[in-house]
DNA sequence: CAAATCGTTCATCCTCGACTGAACTACCCG
DNA sequence: CGGGTAGTTCAGTCGAGGATGAACGATTTG
């Protein structure tokens, strides 16, 4: 009748075990290749090969190649966005062992979404720009008054360098943990870029999950008073 | 590593293109039969069967028994956003048709989205509602000053008591086609409702397209200054 | 009660796609 | 230039799950 969205197809790019979790893997951010995608997701080479294949064609990842290595990264923060979507609805297996709960909750705490901070960080970060006033909120964007532009600028992001950019400039991501809004898009990049350059953030190994550095602490303390439990 | 939620099995739901026209018809609000959704489906009746227990134990709808038949409706507004949330990043097949391309006219202008506006029509009367302080926005959630609560009851939408609901208040649904958010949620569900029984709006038939009656047309530029193209 | 409608169960078939290993190509490095 | 590494292609195997119709159960209607 009407000519829907091909729902499906995506769909069933999704419903593969091993892709889920190179996709879940890539919500890092940073570009994986496609002997580590392999690893993620179980499989040998030649069957990351045709994941990653697949992937590609849906438009779900791009590909880039780095000498004979091929780095493969999340499309753009649209998919991001829906992979948090369905993550909110996906069951969530039960929790195992200690080291697993551990586990969760840093992710819970701080974790990267694509290439912006998210978890309670990010939740907590951005609405704290939005209470002083540094951001403004509404219609599922962000607009940065005067005051903004120079909070960031002190902080090493050029907002309207930022804004230049073709990508979305300052977009709301659901949150899948808090299911609240956060920071997204090319600001939100910036901001990541910026604490981890600082060294407020660092990542923890194997995975997406932040720590807050204590100079980081500190610094969100002083600058945003936010007391990080 | 991680206990990571299982996106793979909800993926795979969507995965199928029965289920996912199923799901996307589901997308209209209200609660269709088993054997309505066969023939959307474009499967037998056993085969209706089968997927809709599926859709059921992954969550994604409910059921409800009326007699003799089967009454399935879409789970929750989550899935409803996640279902949008894939959308917007599946690929959209040519439009070969004129009728087909008529047919999206009126979806992309007007249509539900679960049990709230959406579409231009949606996006629309949120964004003038924020604007005259009839609601505020933020936070991936609405509020509803005074100035509101008048306004709704007005219309025959008793804020306070749609607040009582145990579902959300009022969040924030992201757009398949405007890319942008509109209000959901019980107060979405609820203006819904009154535009539907002050005859604002009526479904066309065969899908989740509304079309503005020229009522409607008059409210909305008198309440909200809006002038529908 | 009989007939019709709506849905479910079951047994069966069959297709699609995921997986692997082996052979092959491309690239980096000593 | 050769050895090692990263990725790709290909052929073949295999299993999960989707499709179907026939028989059955439940419920409304005549």
């Amino acid at each position: 009748m009407t000519s829907d969205p091909d729902i499906a197809s995506v769909g069933s790019l999704l419903g593969d075990g091993a892709r889920a979790q190179m996709l879940l893997a890539l919500l890092g951010g940073d570009a994986l290749s496609a002997g580590r995608l392999a690893e993620i997701g179980g499989v040998s080479p030649s069957g990351a090969t045709a994941h990653i294949r697949r992937l590609r064609d849906g438009g779900l990842v791009t590909c880039e190649r780095s000498g004979r290595r091929l780095l493969v990264r999340l499309a753009n923060d649209e998919t991001a966005a829906a992979l948090e979507a369905l993550a909110r609805i996906a069951p969530r297996p039960p929790v195992r062992t200690l080291r697993q709960s551990a586990a969760d909750d840093a992710l819970r705490r701080a974790r990267t979404c694509y290439d912006h901070l998210a978890g309670e960080l990010g939740v907590a970060v951005t609405d704290a720009l939005v209470e002083r006033k540094l951001l403004r909120a509404g219609d599922g964007a962000f607009d940065v008054p005067a005051a903004g532009v120079s909070w960031f600028g002190q902080l090493g992001v050029d907002v309207e360098q930022v804004r230049e950019r073709r990508r979305a400039f300052a977009r709301e991501c659901v949150d899948w943990t808090e299911r609240r809004p956060h920071l997204a898009g090319a600001l939100g990049a910036g901001l990541a870029d910026a604490f981890v350059a600082r060294r407020f953030v660092e990542r923890l190994p194997g995975g997406r999950a932040l720590a807050v550095t204590s100079a980081g602490r500190r610094w969100l303390r002083r600058e945003l008073a936010l007391d990080l439990a």
